[in-house]
DNA sequence: CAACACATGGCAACCGATTGCCTCGGCTCC
DNA sequence: GGAGCCGAGGCAATCGGTTGCCATGTGTTG
């Protein structure tokens, strides 16, 4: 089934047959409507290769995320998903599995075939990143990397969120585990809640770099034993659930001896118990964002590149962070249970 | 950067570049060593389209899942991702978004450009499916469809090993959740585990259909009360954790008054309170063989139509299922607390 | 030494669209 | 009535590879 085969069916030129899909206007009314019927009749669908090979158009676009298995960008993947499709545009996956290398390399196999690159949360540097953004359009999701557009979530607010939170709640000293070092939103969190917790004159160690999931926080949890922060920030919602499966089987109460928050607000956070005090990000909504901003760069729209795209978070208060108490005393031992809410 | 710059910077023909990288052993060694050598420095890559348009092989696959954000199909993208890699193949995503009629839009949109179709958990009917694999390649996973290549795994043997797991705390009724009308397995997980409670001589009564995920579990909670069952059986591990929440909102204890158990063995499945016993798919396997298959299939094999290819499954008991225990008293009130074992 | 096999490389058609340029007929306008 | 314009459609080149077929050169064999 080709232009041909329809051309021949209608009487007329394959190029017509050609404007008559791509260039409404340009064939006469009558003309368009006979062609389209005889692809109707000959179930002719136009080959996006052959298309893509004179356009240099191939409608698809990569995402790259460092693990797909994770639920913050399983969120971003349907957002992106969605934007790309409403705009006729199909996504390819590239799952860096964690390595700034591997991401390279699935990257470099799609390159060629991908009219764009959204990089959510890359291991890459910023320099190769830069080197990219000069083959193809590229927007950068959650890491600010200069003359690329990026899309951020407000980290700043959020950790000054979360203090204001635990300060308010009487948490004097905090500690934050920490993500991936090769991660920049790790940075700007850490940052941003070592500043607000100045502001708040409170004190805050910094502990990892852990990995950025479940295991992670729970290594955290022992590295964390005997120090004396009341209340802990984690990188990821993952690691936050780490930490209390951690910390509860170090025999202590959570939230009563000490306060657990993370970022992200994934699913799960709703579903352990206690449920966990978060930042919420709008995950599906980067996915969107990114994508848009990428189709207009590609549309034509030079990328502007100037300062990042904020969006929102709001803190979702949960059962894992409570009032500070007065001393614990025997960490280790049971003790007896009063009411125990669940929140 | 064509084959053209390429041949003429090695002193050759097109066609001799196109076989030295297509065709190893066609040209001559040195010729070929040259030819390399040229490309490297010219930077040379192939254009993965141009190739397509007369090869008619892109090189791409189609993974069609109803969720994205689902954990049970994360894992199985990231194992059909590993084993499309490996073999030079890139895979491109469907979301169906848990709708039959997305599921085949998506699909007509990536269907011209891949090589082969892997159908995760389908909401279409059998025919359409039967229809797609007149076409391409096709592999169905987690499903049965006559005629067609399948990947399933052992519902049969999972819902056994719960049943009799169950039966063996002493429990004599059950109460089965049930997941999706459209969804073959939760067909096959109902119809295994009626046989095998008939065979140990236990009831067992079907609620639903719910939604696969957590609120599905919570509303079937709500339609559970009163009932006699002593243990739940829900289609997947969302919705028993949905299960788990709703239940004790309601002042059941678990495993204390009610037994949960589900199927998948998602990651969350260890992070809720209680750990929820379950019945452990090989999720990464699903996927890596799906693609493995399909592969097969698209290198020539006639996909072999037999019975459907079943992987192992294996039960994983955690806290979420006990002995039972002789009526219990007043179940909404809150009772003294005892010891807890968390598992 | 003729005849033939074989290894190697080039020529040119082809995959299925898109698109610049040209032609042709009908109209308008002066 | 002729110049000019416009709408509509066709021709053919082009995108970047692949591949069937042929030409050449070398080695083998009888």
């Amino acid at each position: 089934m080709t232009i041909y085969d329809v051309a021949r069916e209608a009487g007329v030129a394959a190029s017509t047959v050609s404007r008559a899909f791509s260039r409404p206007g340009r064939v006469n009314a009558a003309t368009a409507e006979r062609i389209r019927e005889a692809a109707g009749r000959l179930g002719y669908r136009t080959n996006p290769l052959a298309r893509a090979l004179v356009t240099t158009r191939t409608h698809m676009l990569a995402l790259a995320v460092p693990d797909v298995t994770n639920p913050v960008f399983a969120e971003v993947i349907r957002g992106a998903q969605a934007a790309a499709g409403d705009a006729g545009y199909t996504v390819l996956l590239a799952d860096a599995q964690e390595s700034g290398v591997r991401e390279r390399a699935s990257l470099e196999r799609i390159l060629s075939v991908v009219d764009g690159v959204v990089l959510a949360g890359s291991r890459m540097s910023d320099s190769a990143i830069r080197m990219l953004a000069k083959q193809k359009p590229v927007v950068v999701l959650n890491r600010a990397v200069v003359d690329v557009p990026c899309v951020v979530t407000d980290n700043e607010r959020g950790a000054r969120l979360v203090a204001e939170h635990l300060a308010g709640l009487g948490h004097e000293s905090l500690a934050y585990v920490a993500g991936p070092e090769a991660s920049w939103a790790d940075g700007a969190r850490w940052t941003a809640l070592r500043e607000a917790a100045a502001d708040l004159g409170l004190q805050v160690r910094r502990h990892g770099p852990c990995t950025p999931d479940v295991p992670g926080g729970l290594r955290a949890a022992g590295e964390l034993r005997g120090r004396s922060a009341t209340a802990v920030v984690a990188y990821n919602d993952q690691q936050a659930i780490g930490l209390l499966r951690g910390l509860t089987a170090q025999g202590l109460r959570v939230p009563r001896d000490v306060s657990v928050a993370g970022f992200d607000d994934i699913d799960a956070a709703a579903l352990v118990t206690p449920g966990l005090t978060t930042v919420a990000a709008p995950l599906r909504a980067e996915g969107t964002t990114a994508v848009r901003h990428l189709l207009a760069m590609v549309q034509g729209a030079a990328g502007h590149t100037g300062a990042p795209l904020v969006l929102p978070v709001r803190l979702v208060v949960r059962g894992s962070t409570a009032q500070r108490r007065r001393k614990r005393t025997s960490p280790a031992s049971g003790t007896t249970r009063v009411s125990g809410s669940a929140r």
